[in-house]
DNA sequence: ATGACTCGTGAGAGCGCTCTCACGCCACCG
DNA sequence: CGGTGGCGTGAGAGCGCTCTCACGAGTCAT
């Protein structure tokens, strides 16, 4: 600690404050101006001659003004800030592409707001409550909830408590709220109808959780795409795994078992697709001769597995930039009616379901 | 909007409340103390009396109290929150897991400080410059930078504006702040001494961003290793590529016309070594034996590439934990010299550099 | 009984900002 | 020449909290 550096009145050469930064009290002295006509420069009102503008912004640069947060919030009753809200259990945080390319699309449209980013990922649920006591609180204007499993409560509890939020992926029954989704269904459906069409009569399925909208609306899409395809459906052809590759990899091992006439496999995201591949291998399985596959994402992870994945390509930073232009809009207009955005979806073919295999 | 509820004094049937929430000084009135007294119960002073302090409690749980965060902010100046800043383009976020899992590791540090985590990461030079002016506003009360380039002014700048600060990795020249980092340049000199253990003699490696500490440490590291083992340095050997898979196939390529006796590759990351091993594959050079490979993270990656892939294990989650140790004792004594942590790391060994290879 | 303490509590100032309202000024009209 | 109406500016009240300080009541030694 230096030894007291006085106070020397007005003296102080620009930035060179020691403790805390200038206030707007300061500016509006060095001005010659009162404090609201600096306020309103600072926050670009236009009701300020250009004179005075231009001493102020002068003053403001000459002391390093920069406005406290906390004070400007505690009346504006705004924090400028959302929270994003994850949880999900640590395995496919870690390997999946699908959360940073959806933080980097939020990240991106609310940096575009002037918004910042708060990271919230509750490792137990002790750490939800204490996470529902801050989001209540107002630290955050709003909420974006993304990778919701349907017993968590809170979606529920925000609602009840009137903070506003928006939803990644197909919210839980008895919660509404606005969100962004692709449609899982249509594109499920029209994944499992390119397998047949190549001519694969035992097509298996490696589902998404069921307790979460993308893992029973992509297996209901597989559904309809068998009964498109006049195919039967068959239980032993369905196995349900939890996105990750490791539990891809289990998955295939009891398909292989219950139904070791499969000719194809849909899995509800590339990762479970990686997995299986590796199992598949393992098993003396070709890929796609034997066995023909198709992914989920179309995460870069498809393109550089042997063979290359076909895969469901879905929009994902987009995804997340929409979510964020959802949760500007009901923050402007709070009696905003929930919306739904749909986003649309693409097969990226690559070699593990080319053609010349099995059949044709 | 509902009709105006009218006010109904001191009726309000508990949470009920519409609009804004209750204040402290609502919680005082219903308890019949002053405003002092239940602003200590809520921050847990001692120095109340048990039975005050049910009746508090009481009068907090019937109105749904919960502090505004803003306001407290104003006082004690303070955020309790800290922000962690990421520069690093697109690619390298997406595939590596590294960023995930250092996220990981810090969350659940902060959590158990009661901090929150505001996620930085600033696209372009101009959002950077916000994000200075963001820092320096007291926003955070601390700040967690990773993934410094030698370039980047923004550790400068957050220094001369005071601003606490921790960097993961070893920082740039000029920078003085606490760090936690692996020994990089042992960890990689200990992979050379393996592979030439392993009697290979045409050692190359992958290096990462000659900018980045760990990619300089570990490129010397790779230095040190080939003179413990009396081998000759050689810049054919040498590939400087950015930490990221594409990176490394490139540098693998380039390695191939160079150098195309090489019998072994020290890659400073696993994504570089996951895409060199597809170069090598369509090459048709076998792995090991022909060309033994080692990266560097040990990432759940290298356990499952073919073949799975030897690496140096860091870890990642401990870096995080440490980082906010670091930090959390910054903000606690503001005086405090800058400490550097050190942490362990292990060479996981598999079958891209198992023995019987090209020698032995 | 008196003074010196401790301990629990209340009064009130103040954190730095925004925003409403009032006011002075000038241009313009009748 | 007095009235009318913007328009730019200042005064001042708060936002909800913490924290210092003063104070009354009890405890204990003198």
């Amino acid at each position: 600690m230096p030894p007291s550096t006085a106070a020397t009145g007005s003296t102080g050469t620009a930035a060179e404050r020691d403790g805390r930064g200038a206030t707007l009290d300061a500016v509006a002295r060095e001005a010659g101006v009162s404090r609201a006509t600096v306020s309103r420069v600072v926050n670009g009102s236009p009701k300020v001659s250009a004179e005075v503008r231009r001493v102020v912004e002068r003053a403001v640069a000459k002391l390093g003004y920069i406005p406290n947060p906390a004070a400007r919030s505690l009346v504006t009753r705004r924090s400028d800030s959302v929270g994003l809200v994850i949880t999900e259990p640590a395995g496919r945080l870690f390997e999946d592409p699908f959360f940073p390319r959806l933080l980097r699309g939020i990240s991106a449209e609310l940096s575009a707001h002037g918004l910042q980013l708060v990271l919230l990922m509750p490792e137990d649920d002790d750490a939800e409550q204490r996470l529902e006591r801050y989001l209540a609180a107002g630290h955050v204007d709003g909420v974006v909830l993304v990778s919701l499993h349907g017993d968590d409560p809170l979606p529920a509890h925000l609602q009840a408590r009137r903070v506003p939020m928006v939803v990644g992926g197909r919210p839980p029954a008895g919660v509404t709220a606005s969100y962004v989704d692709v449609d899982n269904r249509e594109a499920a459906r029209s994944a499992v109808r390119h397998l047949a069409g190549l001519g694969r009569r035992r097509i298996a399925t490696i589902a998404g959780p069921q307790d979460m909208g993308a893992g029973v609306d992509r297996l209901e899409g597989y559904r309809e795409g068998l009964a498109d395809a006049r195919l039967p459906a068959d239980d032993d052809l369905v196995a349900i795994a939890d996105f990750t590759s490791e539990g891809g990899a289990t998955a295939m091992r009891r398909l292989l078992e219950t139904a070791p006439d499969l000719d194809a496999v849909f899995a509800a995201s590339d990762l479970m697709a990686a997995g299986a591949l590796n199992v598949l291998r393992a098993a003396g399985r070709a890929v796609p001769d034997d066995i023909a596959i198709v992914g989920f994402d179309d995460s870069p992870l498809a393109a550089a597995t042997e063979p290359p994945l076909t895969s469901v390509r879905q929009p994902i930073e987009e995804m997340g930039r929409e979510l964020v232009r959802l949760l500007v809009a009901s923050l402007e207009d709070a009696g905003r009616p929930a919306r739904r955005v749909l986003l649309s979806t693409e097969l990226v073919q690559r070699r593990s379901s080319a053609g010349g295999g099995a059949q044709r």
